[in-house]
DNA sequence: ATTCACTATAAGTTTAATCGATAGTTTTTG
DNA sequence: CAAAAACTATCGATTAAACTTATAGTGAAT
């Protein structure tokens, strides 16, 4: 078995078709399909099911396709550690990042970072928190930003910014006519929240919770977008919380039903996280860089609350 | 780069010397040399220091060798995915025990299991559940033995018995007149505990917990022993608790300091845990199989009341 | 029935892996 | 200190593997 076949392997059951999976591997199809054929007679078991059009995988097909994108992933990491004792920053790099986070950091620091590390090919990818942990432990991301602290062993944090909440009051509501808020001001009742599994959620809850028992019946209305959070805020639903870098993307009569908290002010801790291999730590170094440049001229909060995105039970 | 290049890499790491490495790959010393070069040359770095005798890693080559462990790990469960669909039950097996179920449990399954299935070369392993559960989860271990519930989510459970625990109460001991224990006759205060980082020390402590608060400054007598926990108690240092099977190894006077609980009996159950891939299953179910057999004449406990490993914070 | 899209096979070439023999080093030992 | 020993690198030759072009075979579509 070499890990070239198993790079031809993973070509086929990809395009379903030993032709295309020929081109993409720069070499002629009997090339692919004896070497397929060899992999084949060798575990003396069919991966593919060529009877079908398009090609199928067999069941074991599945599970040896499954392991191995494993070993190429792993393979592929050893130009990693190459690149990384050479000092070469470049290369494909896989970021997560979560919904929350996603749309207003990234328009301010990615085309700066690509200006000046043009031999990096980002890869980026919206993910919840639990999906980014696990793909930076098995290696299928190379770093991402979520909110922190994460408490996980495995995993290394380097904090980007703390993000404060910025309390969203409607016309109308109990709190309209203050001018700053408490974070005693808040009800876990009147407050719209982001549907489950987005942390910036349970940012929210955590920072409610801490001054009354949550009531669980009481988490009727939720969104699944930032926006959207905002439109039924609008809509006399309740108040919401929003970070602060959305808050620039709002339209003009919405910005004057922001309320901010007096401080210290309730914030998220944003993070750059990684595997603690350190592999590619010249590029995880780069996006540090890059986004703490950016963002020191758009937030300059000295006196703030960090609110865990964790959950306690 | 080839999986071959990176068996000749591990065995040069791991015996630093270039002809005993090829004798261990099956091929002359100048093609080890050769295709290590290859490699060098391809990834244009230096794995090998050969100016050190005996042979060093470089930096990097350590990297890398770490590195070519995982890869290695993961092409060699190509073959387990295949011995799987075939059914057939042989190859290596890596199996993790706790110190506390080793010496007692091991004796009674290993010689039939060897016996019924000659074709798995069983390789035991004593560790601490922590390392277990690592091991289990990045496919250095197949399996384990350790008392269970985990609460973890990537691994699977399946248990083999209850094993009760067994008052050990010297001469001279505040209990020492009763027949039966109740639970909520034991004090952590003269209880004697294994080290930290035990789980059956855990367990005890969960015990204990449940009827009065502990006192961790209490905790002043640990051993990393059963055997030595008896010694201690025998020297009148206080009570212990031991595990079921544990009991049957003791001299025929320690026998008499036993005291059994009244039912509910506490009791650690033990299980054997394997990652959710459930790769090697037939050799897992063989191996559940054979120890439920033999625990079965050993261990007839019925009415028994489980007392999870984990600490609760 | 013919074409089309695709995979398998065949024969030949190029490349890579391995071997045995030996040269070149460093370390050990008498 | 020189000879021997232990070890790695290099050389030339052989074997094996990977790859290419050309072509045959096979279902599905027209």
């Amino acid at each position: 078995m070499t890990i070239t076949q198993l790079y031809y392997v993973l070509a086929v059951a990809e395009h379903q078709n030993f032709t295309k999976a020929a081109e993409k591997c720069y070499v002629t199809q009997p090339t692919l399909s004896m070497q397929i054929q060899k992999l084949e007679d060798q575990l003396d078991i069919q991966i593919f099911d060529r009877s079908k059009k398009p090609i199928e995988l067999t069941a074991v097909g599945v599970k040896i396709v499954e392991q191995a994108k494993n070993i190429v992933n792993e393979a592929d990491r050893i130009k990693d550690i190459v690149d990384q004792q050479k000092g070469f920053i470049g290369g494909e790099f896989k970021l997560g990042i979560i919904p929350t986070i996603m749309p207003t950091l990234l328009p301010m620091f990615l085309k700066t970072f690509i200006k000046r590390y043009p031999k990096v090919t980002l890869k980026i990818k919206e993910l919840t928190t639990e999906a980014i942990i696990n793909r930076i432990n098995d290696g299928h991301l190379d770093a991402a930003i979520l909110t922190t602290p994460l408490e996980n062993d495995s995993i290394k944090e380097r904090v980007l910014f703390y993000e404060p909440f910025v309390s969203y009051i409607p016309e109308g509501h109990r709190l309209e006519k203050k001018k700053n808020i408490e974070v005693d001001d808040l009800e876990i009742d009147d407050m719209l929240l982001l549907e489950d599994g987005h942390c910036f959620r349970d940012g929210v809850i955590n920072l409610c919770k801490s001054l009354k028992q949550q009531d669980e019946e009481a988490f009727q209305l939720q969104s699944g977008s930032i926006e959207m959070l905002v439109k039924l805020s609008n809509e006399g639903l309740g108040m919401t919380l929003l970070p602060y870098l959305h808050t620039l993307d709002l339209k003009d009569y919405e910005k004057s039903n922001l309320h901010h908290f007096n401080e210290p002010t309730p914030a998220r801790e944003v993070s750059l996280i990684y595997n603690k291999s350190e592999l590619k730590i010249q590029i995880i170094e780069a996006l540090h860089t890059t986004i703490s440049g950016v963002i020191r001229g758009a937030i300059a909060f000295q006196n703030v609350d960090i609110i865990s995105p964790i959950v306690k039970k």
